[in-house]
DNA sequence: CGACGGACGATTGTCGACAGTCGCTCATAT
DNA sequence: ATATGAGCGACTGTCGACAATCGTCCGTCG
């Protein structure tokens, strides 16, 4: 009986809230790769019964937060550099040109608006110095316009990738670039998409998923190896 | 009671086999898009109670082969020819390019000979007109050198999106390639990986997914609308 | 005759209990 | 001292029951 920050939401199932928290937890860093989850603790943590817990810990093994073995729990998991780069960073730009495509004719003005408060946000957090704001309201951005392409096999996929991309630059890799940058490249790609010239679109995306996952560090190329 | 085609196999949870069941019928065709998935009923005809199915249901979820809406059950879902060839053909590529670029140095005398027999028996296969042994052959191919990469990672999120391309082929697209092509394809993959030369291997990754799973259909080129 | 609203059936979401498995400890024998 | 293996916790896997929710059917009222 308990609730311990639980909610008597309706709106958002056990399991989704579970799912939640654990992913946040995990791409906040407060769980470290090799820690070990344990559903009764899990349980008891989140006031639940152990059912919603399974079913949140499949999903997050699904995105490749957490790896379960048979009859010997659960463990976080950690993530390469090379896979971000190598694997990721190429899924991400392939969904979402792919998905920008298909939501060029179906942003309203008022998605284009609802972008332009988030970018706006973006400024501002940059300013505060709001990391986490930023970043989410980064990805809040690329969901829009991924929802609006109403392709929800992209914005899963997308969803499942996320979090580790996620995880990845919160927990290994230091602040890459200037913040204010980031609300700067945003602006940017919102204008490209404004002028609706679709080319530039897909240009434009992939060009901004390059430089805000993976800033040049110089010249590497003999990475596969 | 029962245990309709239930084995009291102790090596594969139920859940995993609960998944497996309802993958192939999905992938197989058997259970159509638009079809409903009742877990009683599912928990009935697989002789086990709701908690397996349900975690098998949220892992198909994430495979993107069924869809479920809280408190209204959950549906079998269908696989756009755009999505295939936009999004899962590219992710495909960008997954075993990786992957095959990490498993060259691993791959044994053991693992090359197993490939070999993969291709020789697709031979046998195709000659005998196994469509569906043939489609595990191809998978058991790619299945083998990606595991041999050993990323973890990346070998799940492969799994993630086969079943979901493999679904595709089976229901909607026509017989597309010549079986005994299959088995040619897949010898002359595996020849450029006896070579060993990186950039041979990668670039034969790609072509061989491209005309094994998109063969040219004509000039389509305006797909995004 | 059509719109509204409550009751019902079907199905999902959640829970607590029990069974099975794993790894470790500790007594025993060599 | 070391190897062995039975016993024991701690945990996961599974089950059956109960609570919550949705869609629909049907009676009532305008």
């Amino acid at each position: 009986m308990t609730g311990l920050g639980l909610r008597r939401v309706p709106s958002l199932s056990r399991r989704e809230h579970v799912a939640e928290i654990l992913r946040e937890a995990i791409t906040s860093g407060r769980l470290k790769p090799g820690d070990r989850l344990v559903e009764l603790d899990l349980a008891a943590e989140l006031g639940t019964s152990r059912a919603p817990i399974r079913e949140a810990l499949r999903q997050l093994e699904q995105e490749g937060l957490v790896a379960s073995y048979p009859y010997r729990g659960s463990e976080v998991l950690g993530v390469s550099q090379d896979e971000v780069e190598q694997v990721l960073v190429p899924i991400r730009i392939t969904l979402e040109r792919f998905a920008f495509g298909k939501a060029l004719d179906k942003l309203g003005h008022a998605d284009l608006d609802a972008l332009q408060v988030l970018v706006d946000d973006m400024l501002v957090a940059a300013r505060s110095g709001e990391a986490e704001r930023l970043a989410d309201l980064d990805i809040g951005f690329h969901e829009l316009v991924i929802t609006r392409s109403e392709q929800r096999h992209c914005l899963q996929m997308w969803k499942t990738i996320q979090p580790r991309v996620r995880a990845y630059f919160r927990r290994d890799a230091p602040a890459h670039s200037d913040p204010a940058e980031v609300a700067r490249q945003h602006q940017e790609l919102l204008d490209v998409i404004r002028s609706g010239d679709r080319d530039a679109v897909l240009d434009a995306v992939k060009r901004h998923i390059h430089i805000h996952l993976a800033p040049p560090r110089g010249a590497e190329s003999g990475d596969v190896a």
